[in-house]
DNA sequence: GGGCTTTAAATTGCGTGCAATCTATTTGCG
DNA sequence: CGCAAATAGATTGCACGCAATTTAAAGCCC
């Protein structure tokens, strides 16, 4: 069936631009857009990540990350610095600024919760549904 | 919990620009994007709507809209109109080309349920649960 | 009917995504 | 060692999304 109502692919697409929506005059606050936030959330995982490693992380190549990392880095929230071993890589790292913000984002997230109106197991089932699906479509 | 594998919306976005990624060299023999497949899709469903009401189908604006359909209107499928009775309104309307599009529109997808490996029930439950989602999110 | 408000698209500007290409290192191999 | 191949980022060009603004047409109110 072609109905646009019956498309998995746009019930994701329409979604997460909802969801970029939803997120957007709280990531304001912290100066983010959604992207960065997601690169974010990244380093407060593992700080100091080649751009490549945060490209596997995020799905994204390095066409998309260079420019976004250069206005992350703008705004003073990271520092980009060649390795010193191997002058064609470079590590990203967060700054007191860039740390700092991990506060803040735990809110967001609340907030983000409750707009969802979901559950917790229900959001849990719901996100490895979807993880388990992009993984059958990324092999 | 601010891991990235926990956050449902990372799930979405990364799942929704695979999708994407599947569909494109599919698409490409359409000589169509992924937006403006969906938008075919809503065209194929009831032809000449106003740009607004594709809007409203897709969750789009004109700011979008209009670029995108001034690129289809370019590649031949689909026509562009103004209204006589009022002349603020657009109307979109299928060429032959644009109609005879949905022939093939119909192996993409069929291509696209193989890749994503999900039965039927399976992929109607995943796609009512994040349509469930978006509404929580615009409302 | 004149002027104000509303409405529908279009335009502008910015930040992604991504393919394709380029540059600069580093690695590997004879 | 010398040089081709591989690798990591950066760059370029194009198509979105979307906020904000603009333009043009229609509706409304006295």
């Amino acid at each position: 069936m072609l109905k646009l109502d019956n498309q998995l692919c746009f019930a994701l697409y329409s979604t997460s631009l909802a969801m970029t929506k939803a997120y957007k005059p709280l990531l304001e606050e912290m100066g983010l857009t959604y992207p960065q936030y997601l690169a974010m959330l990244v380093l407060w995982e593992k700080d100091g990540l080649m751009v490549s490693e945060l490209g596997e992380r995020l799905y994204l190549d390095s066409g998309t990350l260079t420019p976004l990392l250069k206005r992350m880095e703008a705004s003073g929230i990271i520092t980009r610095i060649r390795d010193v071993q191997d002058e064609r890589r470079v590590h990203i790292t967060l700054t007191a600024a860039g740390r700092k913000l991990k506060t803040k984002a735990a809110k967001v997230s609340a907030c983000i919760l409750s707009v969802s109106q979901c559950s917790i197991p229900e959001l849990i089932d719901l996100t490895q549904q979807v993880q388990a699906l992009r993984q059958k479509l990324i092999a």
